[in-house]
DNA sequence: GTTCTAGAAC
DNA sequence: GTTCTAGAAC
Protein backbone atom coordinates (compact mmCIF):
# COMPACT_ATOMS: atom_id res chain seq x y z
CA UNK A 1 0.00 0.00 0.00
CA UNK A 2 1.24 3.27 -0.62
CA UNK A 3 0.17 6.50 0.92
CA UNK A 4 1.15 10.55 -0.07
CA UNK A 5 2.30 13.14 1.84
CA UNK A 6 2.89 16.84 1.27
CA UNK A 7 5.84 17.93 2.45
CA UNK A 8 6.88 21.89 2.17
CA UNK A 9 9.67 21.98 0.45
CA UNK A 10 12.34 23.37 3.51
CA UNK A 11 11.84 21.65 6.74
CA UNK A 12 13.05 24.73 8.24
CA UNK A 13 10.18 26.91 6.95
CA UNK A 14 7.44 23.88 7.75
CA UNK A 15 8.18 24.23 11.42
CA UNK A 16 8.93 27.84 12.09
CA UNK A 17 5.44 28.56 9.80
CA UNK A 18 2.67 27.71 11.80
CA UNK A 19 0.64 28.22 9.17
CA UNK A 20 1.78 25.90 6.44
CA UNK A 21 2.70 23.37 9.35
CA UNK A 22 -1.10 23.19 9.72
CA UNK A 23 -1.74 22.72 6.21
CA UNK A 24 0.99 20.09 5.80
CA UNK A 25 -0.59 17.96 9.23
CA UNK A 26 -3.99 18.58 7.28
CA UNK A 27 -2.55 16.74 4.18
CA UNK A 28 -0.79 13.97 6.07
CA UNK A 29 -3.84 13.44 7.64
CA UNK A 30 -6.14 13.89 5.08
CA UNK A 31 -4.45 11.65 2.22
CA UNK A 32 -3.53 9.31 4.64
CA UNK A 33 -7.09 7.71 4.88
CA UNK A 34 -8.34 4.49 3.62
CA UNK A 35 -9.42 4.31 -0.03
CA UNK A 36 -13.12 5.15 -0.01
CA UNK A 37 -14.64 2.40 -2.18
CA UNK A 38 -13.15 -0.77 -3.34
CA UNK A 39 -13.13 -0.14 -6.86
CA UNK A 40 -10.56 -1.80 -9.02
CA UNK A 41 -8.17 0.87 -7.44
CA UNK A 42 -7.41 -0.46 -4.40
CA UNK A 43 -5.67 2.50 -2.82
CA UNK A 44 -8.46 4.52 -4.10
CA UNK A 45 -7.97 8.26 -3.63
CA UNK A 46 -8.89 10.92 -1.20
CA UNK A 47 -9.65 14.37 -1.76
CA UNK A 48 -8.67 17.08 0.32
CA UNK A 49 -10.20 20.52 0.72
CA UNK A 50 -7.34 23.19 1.35
CA UNK A 51 -9.36 26.52 3.05
CA UNK A 52 -12.18 26.30 5.35
CA UNK A 53 -10.85 24.35 8.11
CA UNK A 54 -7.19 26.44 8.00
CA UNK A 55 -8.63 29.90 7.55
CA UNK A 56 -8.65 30.48 10.90
CA UNK A 57 -4.97 29.88 11.14
CA UNK A 58 -4.15 31.44 7.83
CA UNK A 59 -2.60 34.82 8.08
CA UNK A 60 -2.30 35.54 4.57
CA UNK A 61 -5.32 37.25 3.76
CA UNK A 62 -4.78 36.20 -0.08
CA UNK A 63 -5.39 32.91 1.50
CA UNK A 64 -9.36 32.04 0.19
CA UNK A 65 -11.70 29.52 1.62
CA UNK A 66 -11.27 27.01 -1.03
CA UNK A 67 -8.27 27.52 -2.96
CA UNK A 68 -6.84 24.39 -4.10
CA UNK A 69 -8.11 20.96 -4.13
CA UNK A 70 -5.65 17.86 -4.08
CA UNK A 71 -6.35 14.55 -5.09
CA UNK A 72 -3.77 11.64 -4.13
CA UNK A 73 -3.69 8.83 -6.93
CA UNK A 74 -1.20 6.69 -5.52
CA UNK A 75 -1.23 3.90 -7.86
CA UNK A 76 -0.08 6.26 -11.01
CA UNK A 77 2.01 7.97 -9.00
CA UNK A 78 0.92 11.73 -9.50
CA UNK A 79 -1.86 14.24 -7.52
CA UNK A 80 -4.08 15.75 -9.04
CA UNK A 81 -4.39 19.71 -8.39
CA UNK A 82 -7.22 21.46 -8.87
CA UNK A 83 -7.55 25.33 -8.92
CA UNK A 84 -10.93 26.61 -6.53
CA UNK A 85 -9.89 29.93 -6.08
CA UNK A 86 -9.57 32.95 -7.77
CA UNK A 87 -5.51 33.38 -6.96
CA UNK A 88 -2.89 32.01 -8.67
CA UNK A 89 -1.99 28.24 -7.82
CA UNK A 90 0.98 27.44 -9.92
CA UNK A 91 3.24 23.88 -10.26
CA UNK A 92 6.63 24.71 -11.60
CA UNK A 93 5.94 28.33 -12.03
CA UNK A 94 2.98 27.75 -14.40
CA UNK A 95 -0.48 28.89 -13.14
CA UNK A 96 -2.85 26.31 -13.25
CA UNK A 97 -5.88 28.73 -13.19
CA UNK A 98 -9.12 28.36 -11.88
CA UNK A 99 -11.28 25.35 -12.08
CA UNK A 100 -8.39 24.03 -14.23
CA UNK A 101 -6.71 20.60 -13.19
CA UNK A 102 -3.27 19.55 -13.49
CA UNK A 103 -1.16 16.75 -12.53
CA UNK A 104 1.60 17.06 -9.51
CA UNK A 105 4.77 14.47 -9.69
CA UNK A 106 7.39 13.86 -7.60
CA UNK A 107 9.85 16.40 -8.22
CA UNK A 108 7.39 18.99 -9.32
CA UNK A 109 6.85 22.11 -6.96
CA UNK A 110 3.13 23.44 -6.08
CA UNK A 111 2.81 27.02 -4.58
CA UNK A 112 -0.23 26.98 -3.31
CA UNK A 113 -1.07 31.04 -4.05
CA UNK A 114 0.91 33.62 -5.10
CA UNK A 115 3.97 31.20 -5.49
CA UNK A 116 4.15 31.45 -1.58
CA UNK A 117 3.52 28.17 -0.11
CA UNK A 118 5.92 25.70 -1.87
CA UNK A 119 4.93 21.97 -1.58
CA UNK A 120 6.52 18.76 -3.45
CA UNK A 121 4.45 15.18 -3.31
CA UNK A 122 5.86 12.60 -1.79
CA UNK A 123 4.57 9.01 -2.21
CA UNK A 124 5.97 6.37 0.99
CA UNK A 125 5.30 3.25 1.54
CA UNK A 126 2.70 2.06 4.09
CA UNK A 127 4.37 0.24 7.04
CA UNK A 128 0.84 -1.76 6.86
CA UNK A 129 1.16 -2.71 3.43
CA UNK A 130 2.68 -5.37 1.37
CA UNK A 131 5.06 -3.09 -0.36
CA UNK A 132 6.70 -1.43 2.46
CA UNK A 133 10.71 -1.75 2.58
CA UNK A 134 12.69 -2.81 5.22
CA UNK A 135 14.91 -0.25 5.76
CA UNK A 136 18.39 -1.74 6.96
CA UNK A 137 20.56 0.44 8.94
CA UNK A 138 23.26 2.05 6.51
CA UNK A 139 26.98 0.19 7.21
CA UNK A 140 30.06 2.04 5.86
CA UNK A 141 31.13 1.16 2.67
CA UNK A 142 34.80 -0.23 3.90
CA UNK A 143 33.10 -2.74 6.18
CA UNK A 144 30.50 -3.94 2.96
CA UNK A 145 32.30 -6.76 1.38
CA UNK A 146 30.12 -5.79 -2.33
CA UNK A 147 31.41 -2.41 -2.56
CA UNK A 148 35.06 -3.97 -1.95
CA UNK A 149 34.62 -5.60 -4.67
CA UNK A 150 33.73 -2.44 -6.68
CA UNK A 151 36.82 -1.16 -4.92
CA UNK A 152 38.93 -0.98 -8.06
CA UNK A 153 36.87 0.55 -9.84
CA UNK A 154 35.91 3.37 -7.05
CA UNK A 155 39.78 3.97 -6.65
CA UNK A 156 40.61 4.44 -10.15
CA UNK A 157 38.05 7.08 -9.95
CA UNK A 158 39.21 8.41 -7.34
CA UNK A 159 42.66 8.76 -8.38
CA UNK A 160 42.32 12.48 -9.41
CA UNK A 161 39.99 12.87 -6.91
CA UNK A 162 41.25 14.63 -3.65
CA UNK A 163 38.26 15.19 -1.51
CA UNK A 164 37.03 11.75 -1.08
CA UNK A 165 35.55 11.23 2.20
CA UNK A 166 33.24 9.72 3.87
CA UNK A 167 29.27 9.93 2.82
CA UNK A 168 27.59 12.75 4.62
CA UNK A 169 23.86 11.77 3.60
CA UNK A 170 21.79 15.18 4.70
CA UNK A 171 18.74 15.43 2.82
CA UNK A 172 19.28 12.16 1.18
CA UNK A 173 18.60 10.40 4.37
CA UNK A 174 15.36 11.56 5.36
CA UNK A 175 14.67 10.73 1.65
CA UNK A 176 15.41 7.20 2.09
CA UNK A 177 11.78 6.63 3.55
CA UNK A 178 9.87 7.69 0.97
CA UNK A 179 10.76 4.18 -1.42
CA UNK A 180 6.70 3.10 -2.21
CA UNK A 181 6.79 4.58 -5.47
CA UNK A 182 9.01 3.23 -8.44
CA UNK A 183 10.12 6.90 -9.36
CA UNK A 184 11.45 6.49 -5.86
CA UNK A 185 13.45 3.97 -6.92
CA UNK A 186 17.12 5.58 -7.54
CA UNK A 187 16.80 7.35 -3.70
CA UNK A 188 17.27 3.69 -2.53
CA UNK A 189 19.75 2.24 -5.38
CA UNK A 190 22.38 5.48 -4.31
CA UNK A 191 22.37 4.22 -1.19
CA UNK A 192 22.89 0.98 -1.50
CA UNK A 193 26.40 -0.21 -1.21
CA UNK A 194 26.24 -2.60 -3.63
CA UNK A 195 25.41 -0.40 -6.39
CA UNK A 196 27.67 2.62 -5.50
CA UNK A 197 30.75 2.43 -7.41
CA UNK A 198 32.34 5.49 -6.69
CA UNK A 199 31.29 8.18 -4.17
CA UNK A 200 32.40 11.51 -2.53
CA UNK A 201 30.95 14.19 -0.38
CA UNK A 202 28.86 15.17 -2.98
CA UNK A 203 28.27 12.76 -5.02
CA UNK A 204 27.82 9.54 -5.94
CA UNK A 205 28.13 6.87 -8.37
CA UNK A 206 25.69 3.78 -9.10
CA UNK A 207 25.48 1.72 -13.03
CA UNK A 208 22.23 1.61 -14.06
CA UNK A 209 20.37 -1.49 -13.28
CA UNK A 210 19.10 -1.45 -16.85
CA UNK A 211 21.75 -0.59 -19.07
CA UNK A 212 21.08 0.76 -21.89
CA UNK A 213 24.95 0.43 -23.40
CA UNK A 214 27.79 -1.53 -22.97
CA UNK A 215 28.77 1.10 -20.32
CA UNK A 216 26.03 2.86 -18.22
CA UNK A 217 26.52 4.74 -15.12
CA UNK A 218 24.62 7.27 -13.22
CA UNK A 219 26.28 10.25 -10.93
CA UNK A 220 23.56 11.63 -8.60
CA UNK A 221 24.35 14.41 -5.88
CA UNK A 222 23.60 13.24 -2.09
CA UNK A 223 21.48 16.78 -1.96
CA UNK A 224 17.89 15.69 -2.92
CA UNK A 225 17.40 17.65 -5.88
CA UNK A 226 14.06 16.46 -7.53
CA UNK A 227 15.03 17.38 -11.50
CA UNK A 228 16.36 19.57 -13.68
CA UNK A 229 13.89 22.09 -13.10
CA UNK A 230 14.89 22.40 -9.75
CA UNK A 231 18.15 23.01 -11.05
CA UNK A 232 19.20 26.61 -10.03
CA UNK A 233 22.35 28.54 -10.71
CA UNK A 234 23.83 27.73 -7.12
CA UNK A 235 23.81 24.43 -8.15
CA UNK A 236 26.73 25.34 -10.70
CA UNK A 237 29.10 23.67 -9.01
CA UNK A 238 27.38 20.40 -7.93
CA UNK A 239 26.65 20.27 -11.99
CA UNK A 240 30.09 20.76 -12.91
CA UNK A 241 31.30 18.25 -9.93
CA UNK A 242 29.05 15.75 -12.01
CA UNK A 243 30.57 16.52 -14.90
CA UNK A 244 33.88 15.63 -13.66
CA UNK A 245 33.17 12.57 -12.13
CA UNK A 246 31.25 11.49 -15.40
CA UNK A 247 33.84 12.14 -17.00
CA UNK A 248 36.22 10.08 -14.53
CA UNK A 249 34.48 6.95 -14.75
CA UNK A 250 34.70 7.18 -18.63
CA UNK A 251 38.73 7.72 -17.98
CA UNK A 252 38.66 4.71 -15.82
CA UNK A 253 36.83 2.70 -18.74
CA UNK A 254 39.00 -0.06 -20.51
CA UNK A 255 37.09 0.40 -23.30
CA UNK A 256 36.70 4.47 -23.18
CA UNK A 257 39.50 4.33 -25.99
CA UNK A 258 37.54 2.65 -28.58
CA UNK A 259 33.39 3.82 -27.47
CA UNK A 260 32.48 7.27 -27.75
CA UNK A 261 30.24 7.94 -24.44
CA UNK A 262 28.16 10.66 -23.98
CA UNK A 263 27.35 12.37 -20.33
CA UNK A 264 24.03 14.44 -20.02
CA UNK A 265 20.43 14.30 -18.71
CA UNK A 266 16.89 13.35 -19.97
CA UNK A 267 15.10 16.25 -20.44
CA UNK A 268 11.92 14.88 -18.64
CA UNK A 269 13.12 12.02 -16.54
CA UNK A 270 11.18 8.97 -15.29
CA UNK A 271 12.77 8.82 -12.23
CA UNK A 272 12.78 11.37 -9.45
CA UNK A 273 16.23 12.51 -7.76
CA UNK A 274 18.68 14.26 -10.77
CA UNK A 275 20.89 11.64 -12.44
CA UNK A 276 23.44 12.25 -15.22
CA UNK A 277 23.95 9.45 -17.76
CA UNK A 278 27.18 8.27 -18.72
CA UNK A 279 26.93 5.89 -21.18
CA UNK A 280 29.17 4.42 -23.96
CA UNK A 281 27.82 5.15 -28.05
CA UNK A 282 27.39 1.49 -28.69
CA UNK A 283 23.75 0.77 -27.36
CA UNK A 284 24.14 -2.52 -27.23
CA UNK A 285 22.13 -3.97 -24.58
CA UNK A 286 19.48 -6.77 -24.14
CA UNK A 287 17.92 -3.83 -22.00
CA UNK A 288 17.35 -1.12 -24.82
CA UNK A 289 13.95 -2.68 -25.92
CA UNK A 290 11.77 -0.23 -27.55
CA UNK A 291 11.67 3.35 -29.03
CA UNK A 292 11.59 5.48 -25.91
CA UNK A 293 14.69 3.94 -24.70
CA UNK A 294 16.09 4.63 -28.07
CA UNK A 295 14.86 8.14 -28.24
CA UNK A 296 15.92 9.64 -25.48
CA UNK A 297 19.17 8.47 -25.99
CA UNK A 298 19.69 10.13 -29.19
CA UNK A 299 17.89 12.70 -29.68
CA UNK A 300 17.74 16.74 -27.81
CA UNK A 301 15.46 14.30 -25.08
CA UNK A 302 19.01 14.14 -24.27
CA UNK A 303 20.22 17.38 -23.00
CA UNK A 304 24.38 17.12 -22.78
CA UNK A 305 25.69 17.84 -19.07
CA UNK A 306 27.69 21.23 -21.04
CA UNK A 307 24.52 22.40 -22.26
CA UNK A 308 22.69 22.04 -18.71
CA UNK A 309 25.33 23.99 -16.99
CA UNK A 310 25.41 26.36 -19.75
CA UNK A 311 22.08 27.38 -19.41
CA UNK A 312 22.59 27.51 -15.45
CA UNK A 313 25.53 30.16 -15.65
CA UNK A 314 23.16 32.05 -18.40
CA UNK A 315 19.85 31.81 -17.38
CA UNK A 316 20.12 30.39 -13.69
CA UNK A 317 17.53 27.55 -15.09
CA UNK A 318 17.51 24.59 -17.18
CA UNK A 319 14.37 24.92 -20.21
CA UNK A 320 13.35 22.16 -21.46
CA UNK A 321 11.41 23.09 -25.07
CA UNK A 322 8.09 22.89 -25.50
CA UNK A 323 7.08 19.65 -27.35
CA UNK A 324 10.06 17.88 -26.63
CA UNK A 325 7.74 14.36 -25.30
CA UNK A 326 7.18 14.14 -28.79
CA UNK A 327 10.92 13.55 -29.83
CA UNK A 328 10.62 10.05 -28.32
CA UNK A 329 8.19 8.84 -30.83
CA UNK A 330 10.15 9.94 -33.86
CA UNK A 331 11.25 6.89 -36.06
CA UNK A 332 13.95 4.79 -35.16
CA UNK A 333 17.10 6.51 -36.48
CA UNK A 334 20.87 5.20 -36.16
CA UNK A 335 22.75 7.62 -34.49
CA UNK A 336 26.30 6.84 -35.86
CA UNK A 337 24.98 7.05 -40.24
CA UNK A 338 21.27 8.62 -39.95
CA UNK A 339 19.81 5.40 -41.58
CA UNK A 340 16.22 4.85 -41.07
CA UNK A 341 15.38 1.44 -39.30
CA UNK A 342 11.46 0.33 -39.42
CA UNK A 343 12.00 -1.81 -35.82
CA UNK A 344 13.65 -1.89 -32.56
CA UNK A 345 15.28 -5.36 -33.81
CA UNK A 346 16.08 -3.86 -37.17
CA UNK A 347 18.16 -1.22 -35.15
CA UNK A 348 19.72 -3.54 -33.46
CA UNK A 349 20.75 -5.68 -35.99
CA UNK A 350 22.29 -2.09 -37.87
CA UNK A 351 23.75 -1.37 -34.51
CA UNK A 352 26.31 -4.67 -34.87
CA UNK A 353 27.89 -2.52 -38.38
CA UNK A 354 29.01 -0.06 -36.25
CA UNK A 355 29.94 -2.07 -33.04
CA UNK A 356 31.42 -5.39 -34.03
CA UNK A 357 31.78 -7.45 -30.26
C1' DG B 1 11.50 3.13 -14.72
C1' DT B 2 9.83 -2.28 -16.09
C1' DT B 3 6.49 -5.94 -17.18
C1' DC B 4 2.66 -7.71 -19.44
C1' DT B 5 -0.19 -8.45 -23.24
C1' DA B 6 -3.83 -7.19 -26.84
C1' DG B 7 -3.88 -6.39 -31.22
C1' DA B 8 -1.58 -4.18 -35.17
C1' DA B 9 1.59 -5.26 -38.68
C1' DC B 10 3.53 -8.43 -41.46
C1' DG C 1 0.75 -18.14 -38.44
C1' DT C 2 4.73 -14.88 -35.92
C1' DT C 3 6.78 -10.47 -34.74
C1' DC C 4 6.55 -6.25 -32.75
C1' DT C 5 4.58 -2.19 -30.68
C1' DA C 6 2.21 0.59 -27.49
C1' DG C 7 -0.55 1.40 -23.63
C1' DA C 8 -2.12 -0.18 -18.99
C1' DA C 9 -0.64 -1.74 -14.74
C1' DC C 10 2.69 -1.84 -11.41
Amino acid sequence: MLKCRFAGLSARRVITNPSVCLIYRQLCWAVAQKPLSKTKNALGSKTVFLGPSLEVTIKDKKFPWQQVELKAECNKGYVKVKQLGLNPTSVDSVVVGKGNEVKIKPGQQLHIVNQLYPYTVQFKADPNGNHSSTKRPREPASEDRESQREAQTMNAAKQTEENSVPVSHGEAKTMSENVGHWSQGLKTSMEDPKMQVYKDDKVVVIKDKYPKARHHWLVLPWQSIPSLKALREEHCDLVKHMQRVGDQMIQQCPDSHSLRFRTGYHAIPSMSHVHLHVISQDFDSPCLKNKKHWNSFTTDYFIESHDVIQMLETDGKVTVKEGTSELLKLPLRCHMCRKELPTIPALKEHLKSHFPR
